[in-house]
DNA sequence: GCCAACGTTGGC
DNA sequence: GCCAACGTTGGC
């Protein structure tokens, strides 16, 4: 089965591509959009390659890479009380909401920001480079987690 | 902090 | 099922 590549969206004050390399692995959780549980859910597998990306950010933008290590499974913070992540719809029985594990594979020197990507060719269509791009994890193609890759190594 | 874009909610 | 109101996201 190939290999299929993300983008996946989080504010440095959460989780950093810092924290990801210091804890080797992380569990997803929180995400609350149907759309991006569809993707967690059904279509990120094992081995799946993500590029790691920080909103709210100054600069925003790719600051490594990571990958699927776990593939969809039902959300526990879905079912805990309390929880800021806490849905009452949400049971055991009929999970409402997925969350994915990555593991960390490289830190980038610098961020890739926004615009970079905005300007760079090759990368024109990618989700996260649209006006109004809100989804929190985004399909990318192979060519352009390649390209945002390279730009990273290069940096 | 501003504000545009988007998703969700809820009245009808 | 429409759509206005509202809340959230996220770049700047």
């Amino acid at each position: 089965m190939p290999r299929r590549f993300w983008l996946m969206k989080c504010e440095p004050e959460v989780y950093t591509i810092a924290d990801l390399e210091r804890d080797g692995a992380t569990t997803w959780e929180g995400v609350r959009n149907y759309q991006a549980r569809n993707l967690l859910r059904d279509d990120m597998k094992v081995g799946d390659g993500v590029l790691f990306y920080a909103s709210n950010a100054l600069p925003s933008g790719v600051t490594g890479l990571a990958k699927i290590v776990r593939a969809g499974f039902p959300d526990p913070t879905a079912w805990k009380e309390g929880h800021e992540y806490f849905d009452p719809a949400s049971t055991m029985a009929a999970p409402v909401w997925y969350s994915v594990e990555i593991g960390f594979v490289e830190r980038f020197a610098l961020t890739i920001p926004l615009a970079t990507l905005k300007a760079t060719r090759g990368l024109g269509k990618m989700m996260v480079t649209q006006k109004g791009s809100r989804l929190s994890v985004q399909p990318v193609t192979r060519s352009e987690y390649q390209i945002v890759t390279q730009l990273g190594r290069a940096t």
